[in-house]
DNA sequence: CTAATTCTTGACTAAAATAGTCGGGAATAA
DNA sequence: TTATTCCCGACTATTTTAGTCAAGAATTAG
């Protein structure tokens, strides 16, 4: 898993998308307008996003992107998936060559923390990033658990 | 918040720090060469891990880096955040230059699921990490969150 | 004291990823 | 039939990542 500006592009798009689509689809250039990225390089991303079959296309005058299904059923995990496709993090891929097995363990542990963060995101959707807006940070499940550890640290 | 190989890194190093550190301190060369990270590169991630007293160093033979807290007490939000220097998301920053509202929800939408995964991330410790070892994905928290909804998406 | 070790710092470089550009299409609705 | 919109590939600039190099300071072991 990772999450860079390129992820965050495509579930703004896309949360451009779940706001503004109604009856008819959305264009890219509406979208490249009120979300300032380049026209280009959402092409790019949305070849990325019709191939995951995430949205539908509509060419011709009044055409654009439409959600593949409804916005409860699209998670930030499938998104981000879509766009970046993912490296593989181990560089000891049952090659055998870290003898140590150290080298192993974390790479295991880093492995194991980046499906917990996909999981996690495999739990938002769309509508629940909507149904948040304005009071901020508030999910079922998500809440409760921010809810817990926090006092001590005071990040951010 | 970003997540990328530098911050795997970070928490990769980190992690070969909590494991292979008991009472001497651990030289970068030893990291360097269990983790397969080039020490010039280690020298830059620990100067940032440094600088936020996220580790303790001692100079001369002998010397190294120790965990500045207990395992317990460091959270993966708080390395990455010391090696990923945080760009700012929004690009109308008070500015109030996107007069149709549209461009500063969908950014306060993303930044409240990136606060969102800050605060997941914040609860996870490096000791936590070092006990799920083995049988994947077990923590206090995020697992019950995780079998929850999962059942009608099977990504991965 | 001396020498080897290890961190510390800064400047520099190579490679990769990101973000964007350009130009030419094909489909389609008005 | 024309304007609109998606579609696609090649190309480029910028930024980030990862790594190199070199000089230096602190400290421990011998």
């Amino acid at each position: 898993m990772k999450l860079t500006t390129r992820g965050r592009y495509a579930v703004t798009a896309m949360l451009d998308l779940a706001i503004n689509g109604g009856k008819r689809p959305v264009s890219l250039a509406d979208i490249s307008g009120r979300q300032e990225i380049s026209l280009s390089y959402l092409e790019q991303l949305f070849a990325k996003l019709r191939r995951e079959q995430l949205v539908t296309s509509a060419r011709g005058p009044g055409g654009g992107y439409r959600l593949a299904r409804s916005g409860e059923e699209i998670f930030v995990a499938e998104i981000i998936d879509a766009v970046d496709e993912s490296v593989d993090v181990t560089n000891c891929q049952g090659k055998g060559n870290c003898h140590q097995g150290e080298t192993c363990l974390t790479h295991h542990l880093w492995e194991d923390l980046s499906g917990q963060i996909h999981d996690f995101l495999s739990q938002i959707s769309l509508c629940d990033l909507m149904e948040g807006r304005g009071q901020g940070r508030g999910h079922r499940g998500a809440q409760q658990q921010s809810d817990g550890l926090l006092q001590t640290l005071s990040l951010r």
